[in-house]
RNA sequence: GACCCGGUAGCUCAGCUGGUAGAGCAACGGACUUUUAAUCCGUAGGUCGUGGGUUCGAGACCCACCCGGGUCACCA
């Protein structure tokens, strides 16, 4: 015992208490393996199918399995004893009878608490209140608990008849740090993660099937670029040199290009150091791609393919809801220009307005911490203020200033203008793609111009990346590219509303 | 960083205009060989976030701080 048994909590010594017993009886209370044969899900559904098969024993035996999990819930009835285990498939009824696992085994189960991991052997049966339940003929200790599992109850309402879950486990930061606690006790927790999985799987599976190579670019970086972002800096001892962590896969993606490699994809976690919200993490996930001889117009297209790809795969559905509303996922989405949005917002031109006139609309509206943006920066406030929260149906994006977009191509048929999209479900931005810029000489222009910014004071405006530039000298076919959030795309999927609860330990504040 | 809300038993929470700290669940002991929120009897469990202050007396009132949540800001 490493904790001086005077400081434990009532709670933790009755559990090292029966450790201790555990261990004078000879049990392993921390076993080396067991065997399974099944889930409990696969065990029911089989009684099930024997039931109407006709193939139930004559005392009501189905077939003998074994299975392994956590105690779950423990009714104890003096002689006997019902409890439920479950596994990684779901929760089945256990029934402990002493006239058939003996006298010592069933005195034995006493030492047994909520959270153990068990392995038993029986058969299956139905109880008279008509639950599918194995009766233990042998059990085995598989990890005895030491520490109680913060358990909650479910119970039918009185009036409606609905499940109700008490959690034993709401304070959300303690779930957050002790994710293991809430996966353990949440099987609605554990479930967010498997679609989590299913889509980042049903991903992959759909660029693999256009023709996509999957690659690995640098996550330290000499110089950093691709999206207008702080970064986090470290130090590299030995080359004794600033490193950073990337904000972006872009820039190197499109040297992959360059190089000849012309439809690649990477899903990487970039680092962002920004605040924390409801959207942000300072770590997440994104899946970018590029794919050459395309545009926009392209990728937007490639885009709703991909998305339906995943609803069918994951969901089996192209409808869900999402913190209430319902959300129809019917192509192709509606493409709404930029500056159209903007002026619709704002019930005027917003091309006819002059810098200061914008600025004016702006601060009518109350929009905050204006500073000294420019133009592009005043548009995309104006834009976040009037459009973005209305954006709830699956909608494109298009066509946005090029001061916001400093490596999207020059619109073919507006200078001021580039060819890029996003789109926008929930109110969320979940995609960002464009026609890639590839003329090096313009490229060299909007870093320049990137640079003004930053002097005057735009911390997360881009620098010259020469490299970079080296390489679209070399020639950079027509590329379009798109990024995407993948935690945002699981908060659709998974209905959820904190990008929080789609990240298995998102970053938080450091304990004590 | 700003504002709002919160921190009381292992968990979820109550605690009135200040008067000796409570409930349910969990735990522990006992009864019960088809229960499922099992039930019944009993026991134990608390530096009331921290530090000051007001008061005869503070969980409650005042001040400061710490921690957290939400909203906003920051953030393609």
């Amino acid at each position: 015992m490493s904790h001086d048994a005077q400081e434990m909590s009532q709670v933790l010594r009755a559990r090292h208490e029966k450790l201790a017993t555990l261990r004078e009886r000879g049990i392993l209370a921390f076993a080396y393996s067991f065997e399974v044969t099944g889930t409990s899900i696969e065990v029911v559904a089989s009684f099930e199918d024997l039931e109407k098969a006709g193939g139930v024993s004559a005392d009501g035996q189905g077939t003998h399995t074994s299975l392994g999990g956590r105690i779950v819930g423990w009714r104890d009835m003096g002689k006997s004893a019902f409890a439920h285990l479950e596994d990684r498939a779901g929760r089945i009824q256990l029934y402990f009878k002493k006239d058939i696992v003996g006298a010592e085994a069933f005195e034995d189960l006493r030492l047994l608490d909520l959270g153990d991991w068990i392995g038993v052997e029986g058969t299956t049966f139905r109880t008279k209140t008509g639950e599918v339940t194995l009766r233990v003929r042998a059990w085995t200790l598989l990890t005895k608990s030491l520490r109680p599992l913060p358990f909650g109850k479910v119970e039918a309402a009185s009036e409606t008849g609905e499940r109700v879950v008490h959690s034993g486990f709401a304070d959300q930061e303690a779930r957050y740090r002790q994710r293991y606690a809430d996966l353990a006790v949440h099987p609605e927790v554990r479930e967010v993660f498997r679609t989590r999985s299913r889509v980042v799987t049903e991903l992959r599976r759909f660029l693999d099937g256009e023709g996509f190579l999957e690659v690995e670019t640098p996550v330290l970086q000499p110089m950093y670029g691709g999206a207008s972002a702080k970064p986090f800096v470290t130090t590299h001892h030995a080359l004794d040199q600033t490193m950073y962590l990337r904000i972006a896969d872009e820039l190197y993606l499109k040297r992959l290009i360059v190089g000849g490699l012309d439809r690649v994809y990477e899903i990487s976690k970039d680092f962002r150091n920004e605040g924390l919200s409801r959207l942000h993490n300072p770590e997440f996930t994104m899946l970018e791609w590029y794919q050459a001889f395309t545009d926009y117009n392209a990728q937007m297209d490639l885009s709703e393919r991909m998305l339906l790809h995943v609803l069918d795969r994951v969901l089996g559905r192209r409808s869900l809801t999402l913190a209430g509303q319902a959300i129809e996922f019917s192509t192709p989405f509606p493409r709404i220009r930029f500056m159209d949005a903007v002026s619709a917002g704002l019930g005027t031109d917003v091309h006819a307005l002059s810098d200061r006139e914008l600025r004016a609309r702006a601060e009518d509206l109350r929009i905050p911490d204006l500073g000294g943006a420019g133009r592009g920066k005043l548009l995309d406030k104006l834009f976040s203020a009037l459009v973005e929260p209305g954006l709830v149906q699956p909608t494109f994006v298009i066509d946005h200033p090029k001061e916001l977009s400093p490596l999207a191509k020059e619109h073919r048929d507006d200078p001021r203008l580039t060819e890029r999209f996003e789109m926008y479900i929930g109110g969320a931005e979940i995609f960002n793609g464009f026609s890639e810029l590839n003329d090096p000489l313009d490229q060299r222009a909007r870093f320049e111009a990137q640079v003004l910014l930053k002097t005057a004071g735009d911390e997360e405006a881009q620098q010259i990346d020469e490299d970079y530039l080296r390489a679209l000298e070399y020639g950079m076919p027509p590329t379009g590219g798109v990024g995407m959030g993948v935690d945002r795309l699981v908060m659709v999927l998974a209905d959820q509303t904190s990008i929080r609860d789609v990240l298995l330990f998102p970053v938080l504040r450091a304990e004590e």
